[in-house]
DNA sequence: CCAGCCGATGAGAACGGGTATCATTATCGC
DNA sequence: GCGATAATGATACCCGTTCTCATCGGCTGG
């Protein structure tokens, strides 16, 4: 391989690809959304990267995730609390849902294969063109569960 | 059953049964959710009920919203536009998920029972407590895949 | 290497769905 | 009817997100 980059490193040559430019500010996001695993928010991105020294605006932070939602870098995750997460799009072996905890507010990743063909056939089966699907289960967790035992 | 009653005349009752008082927004704003099988917003429901004549402030269709989620006799769906929308709970014989159109913005009701058996399967093996799930499929209805034929 | 063009950036205003507040209205037990 | 009190509606507010615009800074032609 000759480009044995990381998500990072990709995302910003597809970024920069886009407009001939580069940034700090998009540098600076877009290597630190890339040591997650899971699901971030834009205001966590822009305070861990105040609180290092950066001065970078809340609204490059935006932009940035915006950018890479249209090229499929991120995926936009929505726990329904009105705050929208990404997380790095590395491809289908990382593909995942998540469970919330009501009483914490935990957010754990999960995969399920069954639940994913399942998911197949029904797009399949459909008269729609199904392109992206977003599963998220809720509850308590294992510690929020049965506090009074 | 001596309470041969539709959902709207339910749901009335339950909240009613919650402060002891009834008042014309609350009637109105069920009456008019108790004619929908899916999703609508607060605002559209403000919106109708104005458009026909109503008082009813935005904030008492809120308030009922609220009053009959606490009561489980709506379902919360989020289709990840930060609009929260509303549907009459009627039992799992009616439970279905959502597909919505990118394009069109269309939102359309399936049911599917290799699916909610996968979701079952899933919550049952976790370290959860799942009460709750969430599905939503996205990508291109029949109207708008395939425009150039 | 330099000047200058033009996209990138950051501060802050604007926007919009949802919530809180509060004076007023309307319901219910008496 | 009367009074206590919940319900209501107008509106101020909150907060995540987007827009605006003056400035900055990476790139390229010279
Ligand atoms: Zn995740
Ligand atoms: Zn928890
Ligand atoms: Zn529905
Ligand atoms: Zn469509």
């Amino acid at each position: 391989m000759v480009h044995a980059e990381t998500w990072a490193e990709l995302a910003l040559e597809r970024l920069r690809r886009e407009s001939g430019r580069s940034g700090t500010a998009r540098r600076e996001v877009v290597e630190l959304l890339g040591r997650h695993d899971c699901c971030v928010s834009a205001l966590e991105l822009h305070d861990a990267l105040r609180a290092r020294g950066s001065r970078v605006g809340i609204a490059s932070v935006y932009r940035t995730l915006e950018g890479l939602d249209r090229s499929g870098l991120v995926e936009r995750v929505d726990l329904g609390d009105g705050i929208a997460r990404f997380e790095p799009a590395r491809g289908d072996e990382h593909h995942h849902h998540h469970f919330l905890c009501d009483d914490c507010g935990k957010v754990e990743p999960f995969a399920d294969p069954a639940l994913e063909a399942a998911l197949e056939r029904l797009a399949g089966g459909s008269g729609f063109a199904v392109d992206a699907h977003d599963v998220v289960l809720r509850g308590a967790c294992g510690d929020c569960r049965a506090p009074v035992t």
